[in-house]
DNA sequence: ACCGACTTGTTGGCCATACCAACGATTACC
DNA sequence: GGTAATCGTTGGTATGGCCAACAAGTCGGT
């Protein structure tokens, strides 16, 4: 408790903790409320929300599906993919239909104007992903993509 | 049978779609997620929450505060702040006194009980980190704190 | 010395995310 | 056939990050 030039005028020096900067979970938390907070706002301007995208996505690249696939494939809860059915049914982005082989089932389908919205989704998501990794050249971001999945496949 | 109803192609299940899993913004809020989770797992073993690190990181490394300032150095809310003293203070792991200079402000220091606890979440911390990253290499860590705190600089 | 603008601590509340519990209806398993 | 599992759905919870308002105090200009 000896060093504490406590106000080091220099602009130099970063508020954060040493502590903090070298810890990579903090940095992944304060990276990703940043994500958020540009992705919500992207998407908030187009009327979407980060469920929306996972759930056409999964969608467009599989095809219809019961809700509870819907919800494993995308990482969602069953409970959350009702609401997200829901507002996109609501705008006819998807339909949603009682399955005749399984009647406990709904099966859930894009409309081709749910895959024109999903394409501006992309659109919107890459715009919100360029200001973010603006720092990271092309190599890096995958890099970081690289690293991420290998975590989440190893968490997976 | 009729198995899934919908199982494009033999293709074992990838459970999580192509435009989600080259995604960053997607990334990040995944691994955060299980960051998130294996962090507040393990300081709730010892009592602790996130913000307690944080805050006992700036004081440790700055010296006495106020308020206010902890708040700045560590991104917390002055609101959050607030909460946070109270529960170090109940637990002796800080002190707050009126200050005779500015009767506005608090100054926060940390106890010597305090520091000792810090060392502690330090390792605690250190676990869980190493958890996450485990199928990383050391290089490879390095080099995401590095390109995430190019990302947090850019976005100071 | 005064007045307005700002800061500080504090309380209270908001909203989105990620979960979990339970339920009736249905299907699968043995 | 009977038990266990699965499905959609409704509710609720816990947390995190934030914002608004406020009284007490300080500061800047005049």
């Amino acid at each position: 408790m000896a060093n504490k030039s406590v106000d080091c005028g220099g602009m130099e020096t970063r508020m954060t903790p040493q502590r903090l900067r070298s810890t990579s979970t903090w940095l992944l938390g304060q990276a990703t409320t940043h994500a958020h907070r540009l992705v919500t706002d992207a998407l908030g301007a187009v009327g979407a929300r980060r469920y929306h995208y996972s759930l056409m996505a999964a969608l467009e690249e599989f095809g219809p599906a019961s809700q509870a696939d819907l919800g494993r494939r995308g990482g969602l809860d069953r409970s959350d993919v009702v609401a997200t059915v829901n507002e996109l049914a609501d705008r006819g982005f998807v339909e949603r239909r009682p399955d005749p082989a399984d009647r406990r089932r709904n099966i859930v389908n894009i409309t081709p104007s749910g895959e024109a919205h999903l394409r501006h989704l992309d659109q919107v998501l890459g715009q919100a992903q360029d200001a973010l990794l603006a720092p990271l050249s092309a190599a890096e971001r995958e890099e970081l993509a690289r690293m991420l999945n290998a975590v989440l496949k190893h968490h997976g």
